[in-house]
DNA sequence: GTCACGATGAAAAACAGGTGAAATCGCCTG
DNA sequence: CAGGCGATTTCACCTGTTTTTCATCGTGAC
């Protein structure tokens, strides 16, 4: 359910409180006020964004413009812009260049989230509701990570961060992650770069589990990364 | 008794009238003075309006227009369109787009309520006139909470928010309900972002059921919302 | 052996939600 | 129209949980 954001907005103020609200909805929300950046952000991949949201006026690059940019370029993610109310005639322009909505500004935090889930329900990528591997069941209706082992099935109530971890994995099972990737897709830039978050996080995940009596599906690969591999318990 | 209710109006002086009228017979009240805004607030489903009050004539999406959408979408709830006299001769395409009624400008305040009351009672969806889940049972006509309890009925008259949440967690039972959809649903937008009504009002209604004898009903599932479970006096 | 990277546990910080008191609101009455 | 009253919201503070940081340790690669 949260959304890995990125928020191109010149007015300080505006951005913050938006960032802000964004994030306390347990999205992951990088802020940058300058058009040409934001494209470049968009565009570097360095996360793979699921929803921008981007002013109309902007330095550097427009907003129409980076949404156009974004639809040759093939970027599919939804796109909603903001304007200032006086622009309104042009919110044409707007939907031409690719944005999926607009808000006029101002606008209430509460819409803002409105438009934001609608967006969300509207993209065909709209996430299935369980995701399962092997044993584990990760319901993000509930929150619980079902695990079924041959003493029956545990319900493992998941705190917020571990939930995004848990889906990461789930999502990718088998293939080695880098630590470097989880951390530019859950967390959002401007992280210290000696921060070693994602290692505390595997761990209290796998703390979590253990607790539970379950062997930890989450394996180290030295130096490359982390893999998901649904053990069963008791195996090597 | 109270709705839910979507404005939408762009004659500044006219919208404020209405809303506050609307406020005054408890209801809760959304404005947004743009068509296209509307159909997104309306179709966004931030909340589960139970009416729409939809001008004629807008910026962005006319009236009509917005019906239409609404209608073919399957959106399910009373449209009520507004029309300056001399659109009177189109009221056909009002009907015709899916409006349930309509009324003319200029129009009493009085008779506003009126028509509102009536679409209320006319939608299928008339409202239950008893709730019950286990033990509890709510008269919305008497604002009575009934409790059977082992030593007999207990009655709890409810203010009026603490009705509409008490009914609110009657109609959901045993699912988790995020704060934010409770305050979504009872409040109307606008509201300030950090402000704790929800919590607040929780409390009063804990609060005023313990001061009857009786254990919450109401548990808080940390982080992800509310909860109502009908237990028996003296379980965990 | 040393280096780099990740693991670890404890502590700190950030955060959500609970709480009582006080302020405010809307309505009713005198 | 003032005063009173109950309902509702705000405020400041408190609590328990989640997340991050910090310092330190272990381990494999070279």
């Amino acid at each position: 359910m949260p959304l890995r954001i990125l928020l191109v907005e010149d007015e300080q103020e505006l951005a913050g409180a938006v960032q802000t609200v964004l994030q306390r909805q347990g999205h992951v929300v990088d802020h940058c006020p300058d058009g040409l950046e934001g494209w470049m952000l968009l565009s570097s991949e360095l996360a793979r964004y699921e929803l921008a949201i981007v002013d109309w006026m902007l330095p550097g690059l427009s907003g129409p413009e980076l949404c156009r940019r974004a639809r040759t370029t093939g970027l599919d993610l939804p796109l909603l812009l903001l304007t200032a109310r006086a622009e309104t005639a042009d919110r044409v322009e707007g939907l031409d260049a690719g944005a999926d909505d607009y808000l006029s500004k101002p606008f209430a935090m509460e819409e803002l989230l409105a438009r934001v889930r609608a967006l969300q329900r509207r993209q065909p990528s709209y996430r299935e509701p369980v995701l399962a591997v092997g044993p584990y069941r990760f319901d993000p209706q509930s929150g619980l990570l079902e695990v079924s082992t041959a003493g029956g099935l545990v319900a493992i109530p998941l705190a917020g961060k571990e939930q995004q971890l848990m889906t990461y994995f789930l999502e990718n099972p088998v293939r080695i992650i880098p630590g470097s990737q989880l951390r530019n897709q859950l967390w959002d830039l401007h992280q210290d770069p000696v921060s070693n978050v994602v290692a505390a996080q595997v761990r209290l995940l796998r703390r979590k589990l253990a607790a539970h009596g379950l062997p930890s599906p989450i394996e180290t690969v030295p130096s490359r990364g982390y893999r998901f591999l649904a053990r069963l318990p008791g195996e090597p």
